[in-house]
RNA sequence: GGAGAAAUGGCAGAGCGGUCUAAUGCGGCAGUCUUGAAAACUGUUGUACCGUAAGGUACCGGGGGUUCGAAUCCCUCUUUCUCCGCCA
């Protein structure tokens, strides 16, 4: 959610920075948001007017009882009558209007930082690196699918008799390839100065509220109704929402988490050859790491995830391509994002492992997470997070870029947390 | 799941219908003293909104109610603690 003095005081600057993310009706929505806040200070002068006026005959009725004077005070009691009834109505009428001011406030996404490329679909992405070398399979090579019930690592078949399709069962080395591949996400994150952190993987409704999930993309999150909780889509839910509602010290910043949880995702939709395998789960393992910055430090913080992640496909020998993404690709409550690739050779295409992004002040806003400068004033902080990494498709390039006729060869980094080096 | 008790500022803790603009202590910050520090003393110390300012309004777990007036009374929800039951 977007700071609304900042709208008031840059109206110009908002329209132009919105319009890179090709958002609609920019300017009509921005002037009623403005309009409509005007109003509700009108409201806010009345109310409190009101009450004020309300407050001193209520002390004015006190002193009169102390002093015995039951007569005056009776009197007096009558004139309070209208003025109470005004102010139930201003009460009322304040919260509607703040409602509303609230309500259009959401529907208006972050501002795009002023390098992002404007643009509408992926292929307009800026392709920032590419890296790696990517593999010739040998004849009779397969897409990751095959490979699985090839090696019976994992089975989509099961998970469809257990819960549905999307959930798949790892198996043997499969699921002992998901253990070695979490600790070794986790280990790498410690090692880059992120505190480890395991959260609840269901939250309740204001948490969603905060990181933005809701309203707008209710219906991708499962949700248990009897208890009003979400399943989360990400750990930076809960990893971000720590910091709700919380002033931090100036110094306590950069705050760095990272946390591996599984992810719940419903994405109802499309079927076919891109979402096979384990191209698109409902339920899959990520390791995220998350950042509470200062705003001047923040972009430079952007930088070193985006590092942290791309050495983790370095590590696991990985071609890979970093995508700086245009206005119109880019999440709801980014301000800049970083996508990261890897090269699926049997698929012959890019799948997506990684989104790094920058939020400012977009989700700090909602969430109420500040911090107090060397003044004493409390200012909010940036929030950042990033994927380091997603499991299911770095396991389906693993597949398939490193299958040989004896079977599947697992580097170096990930055959140290495996206990073996070789599915086959 | 059942019975009882409680929820107040960074923390501890008083207040239980009318200067609560919330006592007091600790902690934090600034100053005095000191070569420096500690101690002592003095001052200061929540958040948000409206207002150029003076000032005003709201917030004592959340929501609602009673009253001219609520931290204080009532209802409701949540959470915590104690006891019982169940349990990895």
């Amino acid at each position: 959610m977007l700071q609304l003095n900042y709208i008031r005081d840059n109206k110009e600057n908002v329209l132009k920075r919105l319009a890179i993310k090709n958002f609609k009706d920019a300017e009509a929505v921005i002037d009623s948001v403005i309009e409509k806040d005007n109003l509700r200070k009108a409201t806010q002068k009345q109310t409190d007017d009101t009450k004020a006026e309300a407050n001193v005959l209520a002390r004015q009725i006190g002193d009169l009882m102390k002093a015995g004077n039951r007569e005056e005070a009776e009197a007096m009691k009558l004139k309070t009558a209208e003025l109470k009834n005004n102010e139930k109505l201003l009460d009322e009428k304040l919260k509607v209007i703040e409602q509303e001011v609230h309500n259009l406030l959401v529907t208006v996404p972050n501002l795009p930082h002023l390098s992002v490329p404007a643009g509408n679909s992926p292929e307009e992405n800026l392709v920032m690196l590419e890296e790696g070398v990517k593999p010739k399979l040998y004849d009779g090579a397969k897409p990751h699918w095959e490979l699985t019930s090839k090696y019976d690592i994992i089975d989509f078949e099961l998970g469809v008799k257990l819960t549905g399709a999307g959930f798949p069962v790892y198996k043997g080395k499969g699921a002992r390839l998901q253990r070695a591949l979490i600790n070794f996400f986790l280990d790498k994150a410690t090692a880059s100065g992120y505190k480890e952190v395991q959260p609840p993987i269901l939250v309740n409704q204001d948490s969603g509220y905060g990181t933005g999930q809701l309203p707008d993309k209710e219906g991708q999150m499962y949700y248990v109704a009897e208890d009003n909780l979400y399943l989360i889509p990400t750990a930076e839910v809960p990893i971000t929402n720590i910091y709700r509602d919380v002033i931090l010290k100036e110094s306590d910043l950069p705050i760095l988490n990272c946390g591996y949880t599984p992810c719940f995702r419903r994405e109802a939709g499309s079927y076919g050859k891109d979402v096979r395998g384990l191209n698109r789960l409902h339920q899959f393992d990520k390791v995220e790491i998350v950042q509470i910055a200062h705003p001047q430090e923040s972009y430079e913080i952007l930088e070193q995830m985006l590092k942290h992640s791309a050495d983790l496909l370095r590590d696991l020998e990985l071609p890979f391509r970093v995508l700086k993404l245009c206005g119109g690709d880019m999440s709801f409550g980014s301000a800049m994002t970083y996508d990261l690739e890897v090269w699926s050779a049997a698929q012959q295409r890019w799948l997506e492992v990684s989104s790094v992004s920058n939020f400012e002040t977009f989700q700090t806003n909602r969430l109420k997470c500040r911090y107090k400068d060397e003044k004493g004033k409390t200012q909010l902080a940036h929030s950042l997070n990033g994927s380091a990494l997603a499991l299911p498709r770095i396991v389906a390039a693993l597949l398939e870029n490193n299958q040989t006729e004896n079977g599947i060869k697992i580097p170096k980094a990930v055959a140290a947390y495996c206990g073996f080096d070789m599915i086959n």
